[in-house]
DNA sequence: ATTTTTTATCGCAAATGTACGATAGATATT
DNA sequence: AATATCTATCGTACATTTGCGATAAAAAAT
């Protein structure tokens, strides 16, 4: 049986959308995630390197991705790099393009 | 020629993009989108019916909304309905069918 | 082993967001 | 004209977010 998001009740699809429209919405993070797309995976240092906050905002910022579901760090034997989590990546473009028909 | 939003720099498509995403953030107002997209248009009380919060906090969403542009209050002889801003609309759908490719 | 580099977290301040009840203003009904 | 209905805004309280520098913790380089 195929799995699909069909299956996910209109509540958990609600509030789905809006957890990643909400991780999305801001510009630091935006710019963020279409780095990421198009580099792949890359160090917090690379990120901090490319935008006009501090590292520990960058950082901050990372961590609500993360948390999103929209990023993973990746673990690496002994470096993380931050990478689109492309199961939740996923799912957040079917819902948004579901969303936008 | 045909135009298309690949002449919004990458600036402006990504502040466009988060500003959108941000308004979309909270699972009230992707709730009241929904609405939308099925009902057309709608008086502000039959949101207040159907959502969980109070008239004021309903009133408020609906500004939000409204300033980032993605409804419009369509000024009627002597009512107000909220509908999609279809204009805006279109621009948020392809920035995000764009960006989640 | 020490030092340097990298990244996360803490503590703080300021700004923004969320929600409510009360109220005001405007439209519709009687 | 008076009343009822509908919607926006005000004032308030509380929570969350954003940003920074400082610091801690961990990894890499010397």
């Amino acid at each position: 049986m195929k799995r699909s998001l069909a299956h996910i009740d209109y509540k958990e699809d609600t509030e789905a959308l809006a957890k990643f429209a909400k991780a999305s919405g801001h510009s630091t993070r935006i710019a963020i995630l279409k780095h990421l797309e198009n580099q792949s995976c890359c160090f917090t240092g690379d990120l901090v390197d490319i935008l006009p906050i501090s590292q520990s905002t960058v950082s901050q910022h990372l961590k609500e991705l993360k948390n999103a579901g929209l990023i993973q760090g990746e673990l690496k034997p002994q470096k993380i790099k931050y990478c689109i989590n492309q199961e939740n990546w996923k799912i957040a473009k079917l819902l948004f393009q579901q969303f936008f028909d």
